[in-house]
DNA sequence: TTTTTATTGAAAATTATTTCACAAATCGTC
DNA sequence: GACGATTTGTGAAATAATTTTCAATAAAAA
């Protein structure tokens, strides 16, 4: 299934350059080069080429790389050229805002159910999204064959529906709840900590003054 | 000002470690070991360990580390003992789920100011926060002495606004645009992009399975 | 007191990632 | 075609991060 596994800090950029080829993409460029990405997406020329020649040889010496095969490359590699079906797990303050989101305008995912607690909330529409009762959630995860959940529930709450989640199929986890929670190791957790995020770039701040 | 340079990976897990420490305290557990918080924070506890020695011998053979006095040094090392003041700068959807994302209950920063372009937010109090224009912007970062934005405002202005808020005397960036900015060396820039969370996420589903 | 058990701190080994630097390939021009 | 300018792909070196290992020490038990 992995073509011969790619480093992670690879694999967590290829979402970046596949942003990048599809603006260049959409104004029409062809051709571009590693030095040029490396402008546009911070990320050394040299780390780019290493990133890309994983997956063999994608450019040509002395011209660059060809903009539409490399994004139509990316694309099949990054899944992109499928829908991915997610669901959103807590229909909160920030649930809300993220289904109001468009991960469908720069993505092929989007958010095809919500769950909430909330009785008043519980089977109405939000911004386009059935939203079921949490009763639901295993049933409907199942039913619907979702693979990812966006957890935006209540700290206290957030290991329950994860283990929830999991028994209805689910494989990845985009998890915004401060707690780290357990998983099976099939399941692969990504934490979107955003105190966290804060108080790391004061640390820097305060730490790692002038310079880089 | 820094205490001889830590690893990066090592600054980006101290939030982790300073939150579940104040759930320790919280809940009068007065000593833990590097097993105990590996269990909890998910890192492993030689990690933990080393990632503690940087800053000294902080703990105890065969005791482990006592809890307060661990806690104290963190909320130090994390400037927690003060309040920061953030701005943000965007107040769309995703801005408005933050200024009500309570930052100060988990941390000792808050938003003190927002931002946006629309007339009709100007000069109106959202949540408790005092929305500017944007004409503004520059000038209420001087004399609010705020050197810390979250930035949520559409790709297209990123730059200008990022721009605008360095002239003004930031000096950290908390970015929510897919776009990377450009900044100057002494300016640090953390990126949330919840698009490329959510196809990293898909990339190692289908990729990486069944195993870590 | 002595022994056993738990646990850190740190050196060393390992693994992962980035960067350098350059030969080889290709392009565009004369 | 030959030549100079580009630009990749990649070994090798450098750097960063994690993990192993174990001596030293503290606490608890005998």
């Amino acid at each position: 299934m992995a073509e011969t596994k790619i480093p992670k800090a690879t694999a967590k950029r290829l979402p970046i350059y596949y942003r990048y080829l599809n603006i260049l993409h959409d104004s029409d460029k062809n051709r571009v080069s590693s030095t040029e990405l490396s402008e546009a997406v911070k990320v050394d020329s040299a780390t780019i080429r290493r990133d890309f020649s994983y997956f063999g040889a994608l450019g040509k010496r002395g011209y660059g790389y060809d903009v539409d095969s490399l994004l139509k490359f990316f694309k099949k590699i990054l899944n992109q050229d499928k829908l991915t079906n997610a669901a959103l797990i807590g229909v909160g303050n920030l649930g809300n805002a993220l289904l109001n989101f468009n991960f469908h305008q720069n993505s092929n995912v989007r958010i095809s159910a919500a769950f909430d607690v909330r009785p008043d909330l519980a089977n109405t529409v939000q911004s386009g999204v059935p939203i079921y009762p949490m009763s639901e959630l295993r049933k409907q995860l199942e039913d619907q064959q979702i693979k990812i959940v966006i957890l935006t529930v209540p700290e206290s709450v957030a290991q329950n529906v994860t283990d929830d989640a999991i028994a209805g199929g689910v494989r990845g986890i985009l998890n915004f709840t401060p707690l780290r929670v357990s998983v099976p190791t099939n399941v692969r957790v990504q934490n979107v900590d955003l105190t966290n995020e804060l108080q790391t770039l004061i640390y820097f701040l305060d730490h790692y003054n002038e310079e880089e």
